[in-house]
DNA sequence: TTGTAGGCGTTATCAA
DNA sequence: TTGATAACGCCTACAA
């Protein structure tokens, strides 16, 4: 059916070990024949076989991805950044959706990708309940190297994350610097190990500005717009008081500046509203949405690079440091939402984790 | 390395032919071999490479995939109704991206689908400018079987795509039915073919109705909500009448809400609204959004069954009737943006071109 | 600079 | 019911 090096190297009258060397750029050859062989490849239309490359050279230059939840912004730009700098590198990248639900059975997945022989995987599904269980030394140990996003850091594992609580830190901080003391929150699913380093970053702010943080002051959306509202009125209803809101995702804050309207609270004057992502939309609410940016592409595309670094090492010699942990730092964007007036300006801190993707080699 | 077919064997003491036999549930096995076999499998951590058994039995089980624009919700739904489709198919996926832009050459990565033998291609990026110049029989013939996602059907191409022409028409029957007359139109960028669909059906419907259409009345944004600002600033400019705007997706609409906020006119008294999509935000915009809702998901989905049919098919005779064409049909969500009052009603009209996803074989 | 032999891990063919 | 042998398409080692 397919054309094979066999072919090439009859119709060229060469060798199929030349007709190789030709594909593949390696060892001398006088330019005489790498003519005639190019001349055969042309004329054929023959495509090397990556599959038999593989299984010989034992690498497949493909990469598998474990995604989730693609119709959020969040989870579209890291696979995106993941994407991207799995494609300048030269793989492939064999790609899975998981439910968001604690009882998906991973390992028909993982199989999949072993059968491939995949080089590396990423795990970019959000820590969620117990879904991380099946990490244990047995499941690792037939896997290639594995880089997790979004997790809490443990020995033994490579991960890359945002660093939740810093951001969250940053949009409560704003709020009490604008003099707002009756401070609530819109956390996400608190199963979700990124709404609870959020809730404790804004925990941390509260203390420290010796502001009490009463139950009533925090409500559990699921990250929809329409949860949002919901969580809104709750909060109208059981904390009247309140002066601003600090909610876990954009969605959310949408739907709770929604409710505001509805309410007749001028915003941010009564209320003031932050929301967490900073979506392509959030300056289009209504107000502007004052947001914390998380740098989701580089966190896919920093992911990719570790895997990388880490798929070289085990190659060269068999030790394995393959504990890397690193966090990406977010900006505070900050807009109508919260100080009132046209502005667009981003906060950036100094860096504390700076990080740099390496070039490829 | 890994263990292989021939460990098992000897472990168990049988020929590799006969735990192939195992491990696929092909031929007739005694009970007592079976077990011996799965019980080396088990104790040696066998895992069975499906390069090598690509090699040989010249299919790989895999799809390719090429998507663009993640950081929409549309392109995103249907990727996830294609992933979620594939893997019940048992496939794997090969994911790749491409950036919006007429320039990039698709060549490479058809190549590395080629080079890893995927089994059929879905080309999920819509039509823009002359970006599908390179679908010709000569570039087609060393493929395998391609579904094309949202574009105009041609002869000889298999084409899953939305009746956006339709879906714009349902929009602007709406305002027309509502009594408004100047009503205007704010595009997608017009290099896309879908932008112009819509356009299309917009305007067949003001020609019916015996409205004019001026040059005024037509204004281009990018998608983006930041272009609905600037695109609903050139209205009221240019045509201050108007009573109406049909935006060529939510963010559009999203963006120039924000504007006749500002203006202070009233949503859907002044002026009303409808967009394109139904993003999950959408009832939650101020005021809740009149919109056409595509049923992306399930675009993805079906492609991959057409795929899959095409591929038993080619394999099965060597006949190639490749032309099929299914055009899904679209839902109208009518909000408040139109009517004015709490509602969120679905108008699901007779479906002209049902379909049913066909079970797996 | 070029060629030959052997093997990567699996399945298909044909016997036993 | 099982097994030996030959592919599948490519690359590495080693010669020539």
């Amino acid at each position: 059916m397919h054309v094979t090096l066999q072919d090439v190297a009859r119709q060229a009258g060469v060798s199929t070990k030349t007709v190789s060397r030709v594909v593949n750029n390696q060892g001398e050859i006088s330019a005489a024949t790498r003519q005639r062989v190019q001349q055969a490849i042309e004329q054929l239309g023959y495509r090397p076989n990556f599959l038999a490359r593989s299984l010989v050279s034992q690498r497949s230059s493909t990469l598998g991805v474990v995604a989730s939840g693609l119709g959020y912004f969040g989870p579209s730009s890291t696979l995106t950044g993941i994407e991207q700098r799995t494609f300048e590198l030269g793989y492939s990248l064999l790609f899975s959706l998981l439910p968001h639900s604690d009882e998906t059975n991973v390992f028909p997945i993982l199989d999949s990708f072993v059968a491939r022989r995949v080089d590396g995987i990423i795990w970019a599904v959000s820590e969620i309940g117990n879904n991380r269980t099946w990490i244990q030394p047995e499941a690792l140990q037939g896997l290639p190297p594995v880089v997790f996003l979004t997790m809490e850091p443990k020995p033994g594992l490579s991960v890359v994350t945002v660093d939740n609580r810093t951001g969250a830190m940053r949009a409560a901080q704003h709020l009490v610097d604008l003099g707002k003391r009756r401070i609530a929150v819109i956390t996400g699913p608190l199963a979700w190990w990124e709404s609870r380093e959020r809730l404790a970053g804004f925990k941390e702010v509260m203390q420290k500005a010796n502001l009490e943080v009463l139950p009533a002051q925090v409500v559990e959306g699921d990250w929809t717009a329409t949860s949002g509202r919901r969580c809104m009125l709750e909060l109208l209803e059981q904390y009247p008081q309140v002066e601003a809101v600090v909610a876990g995702n954009d969605q959310m804050a949408l739907g709770a500046l929604g409710i505001a309207h509805q309410s007749g609270l001028k915003v941010p004057d009564d209320v003031a509203f932050v929301g967490f992502d900073n979506v392509p939309d959030s300056p289009c609410f209504w107000p502007p949405l004052t947001t914390v940016e998380q740098h989701l592409f580089e966190v896919g595309a920093v992911s990719v690079q570790m895997l990388h670094n880490l798929i070289a090492t085990r190659q060269d010699d068999m030790v394995e440091l393959a504990s890397e942990v690193r966090l990406l730092q977010t900006d505070l964007i900050i807009r109508e939402s919260t100080i009132g007036m046209p502005a667009d300006k981003v906060v950036r801190p100094v860096e504390q984790d700076s990080f740099k993707i390496q070039p490829p080699k």
